[in-house]
DNA sequence: GCGCCTGCAGCAAGCGCTTTCATCCGTGAG
DNA sequence: CTCACGGATGAAAGCGCTTGCTGCAGGCGC
């Protein structure tokens, strides 16, 4: 393994200085035609790749941001990421990606070691972590933005969507068909807005009805089927069970749906489940699942050129609301 | 904002050279206790994180890896690269992530702006490059690792399963329950060595009893639920319909099921659907699928410490070849 | 009591690139 | 012909960190 090329090297073979190979690299107007030819002979020449620590040295940039997300298992966070991802490369812009696993704590370690990592900038999921965390990156100048999450009057850059007035909206849909015993199965509170406004919503909902989302109503679980299967079997084997099942998720729904299955119950028939955020598996559960959309991918996109004008020049990321959609399939029905 | 402290910040408040400085950082066991302890409260003080930029160009490590894969919507890579990702990140190591959407140009052209961007290493998803690029990599002195993938002899290190068996397995067993008349909705197999050597393992099963897989009986689609589901309505319009259809992954099964129930057909009296990867779909599906299982998060991890072993000591990375299972689920049943 | 060994810490030489500033040359105006 | 000007290029100063080598002090064996 011979040693590798140096910017020297090229230089010496162009016959030029390594400043004017540098340009010829980074900023192709500076120098003339013929010289550039040269530059670029001698460059495949030698098949030169630029050394990463002496430009990140010399320039202070990475071309790199840093995403954290909870987790790469659920759907939803790959899908947007690959949106991101897709619209920072064309930029030249690397993505780095750490996961905390719903845990702020993991979150704000996380953070940090992308900053050791040195990237540009940074793409979080949602508002959990220490108000201190976000300070801490508006002091290092660190552009950031959070994601899946939106709400009013929020002192940080978000791009998302209000969760819990789609929560709201959906819960009402469920009570205008009629039903009254509603439960909920929920994402953990803890550490994370988007299951505590989702939980909101459906309270607030069902509250301007005045019906209270009693204690024993909601459970609060991890995202997984089998969390979700084993509420439902809770919920549908008291005495009086719900005639509907809200949850926080659309893996929570299809965990419901198998939960209800698993007792011989039909949905919708005997029980209903609505679900949150309109994953592929929403259309291939038996029957389809009633759910909100949330536009994943536009909202990974957004972020991304966010994230990119950020970096350019020295604009503030903005917020973005987008819109949530009710999508009626085949697991909600009228109470019986 | 004020500027960034400096290593040489760090050691003047502490009273050391910066040599001192960086040891107490990144080799605690070179100082003494009481030095270190006056290092780490100064860097506290100042809030102090090293410039990656300084530390690649003294050290020449980035202490990162790239991963190529074909895509992060595919539930099987994101479980993968989440296991790759927790066994590199408990040694420090970093993962960039890029795509190649089941192009090979594409993925060699993400390889090399990885190289660019100075990963010490590379995990790569089955062996679809040409081969001179992984001869580039050895050149280059960059371990990497084929994952997903292995096959006898393969001149590359490789951390899988033997997709070609595994899927001749599958077809095995259906043969077994009577199915002559047999289709397969497959993946492209062009770049894909992978949905490739799913073919043809059902192809060699076929084969084995004297049925060749003819031109009218194998599909191959992209990786999505719709493709899957076409596939099957146009597989089960035709004259003398297949009793099973074989598919080359969960997703085109799980889309053939729907193309199945769209049309009025019941799976499995009607016909069998067998998928491959065992995805969380396969368990929610109704009936649930009968599919291949893979270890996706042990090969994760395999790979995150076999690439950390080379990036340790010179040790060269080491092929490893894991067992499938069948998972006998509701979608396939004796030809009736 | 002397020399040697060992454990810690400091000095200083880079690592490879970018960028500022100076220089050089050719061009057009006066 | 001279001078001012602007575009292309070069020289060189860092950017912040790691690490091989050196130096120093204290403890040990003889």
């Amino acid at each position: 393994m011979k040693k590798r090329a140096r910017l020297e090297d090229v230089a010496s073979i162009a016959g030029v200085s390594t400043a004017t190979v540098s340009r010829a690299l980074n900023n192709p107007q500076l120098v003339r035609e013929a010289t550039r030819r040269r530059v670029e002979a001698a460059v495949a020449q030698l098949d030169y790749t630029p050394h990463i620590g002496g430009r990140v040295l010399a320039s202070n940039r990475t071309d790199a941001v840093g995403a954290v997300i909870p987790t790469l298992e659920n759907a939803i966070f790959a899908r947007g990421l690959q949106a991101l991802q897709d619209t920072l490369d064309e930029a030249g812009v690397g993505v780095v990606i750490a996961t905390s696993d719903y845990d702020s704590a993991r979150e704000a370690a996380q953070i940090r070691l992308l900053l050791n990592r040195g990237v540009d900038g940074l793409m979080l999921v949602g508002e959990s972590c220490d108000p201190a965390v976000y300070r801490m990156l508006e002091r290092r100048g660190v552009p950031f933005v959070l994601v899946w999450w939106w709400r009013m009057d929020c002192p940080w850059p978000c791009i998302g969507f209000d969760n819990r007035a789609a929560a709201r909206a959906m819960a009402e849909r469920v009570l205008d068909l009629g039903h009254r015993r509603i439960a909920m199965i929920g994402g953990i509170a803890r550490d994370n807005d988007r299951a505590t406004a989702r939980i909101r919503g459906v309270r607030d909902a069902l509250a301007s009805r005045g019906l209270p989302l009693g204690p024993g109503k909601l459970v609060e679980v991890p995202y997984t089927l089998d969390a979700g299967a084993k509420a439902a079997r809770r919920f549908m084997s008291a005495a009086r069970p719900p005639t509907a099942i809200v949850c926080g998720s659309d893996v929570l729904a299809a965990g419901a749906l198998i939960g209800c299955r698993s007792m011989g119950l039909e949905v919708p028939a005997d029980v209903s489940v609505t679900g949150f955020d309109d994953i592929d598996l929403a259309t291939v559960l038996e029957p389809a699942l009633t759910t909100v959309h949330v536009p994943h991918v536009r909202m990974g996109r957004a972020s991304g050129s966010a994230l990119l004008r950020a970096l350019a020049g020295e604009e503030k990321v903005t917020s973005a609301v987008f819109e949530t959609t009710l999508v009626e399939r085949g697991t909600l029905a009228a109470v019986g």
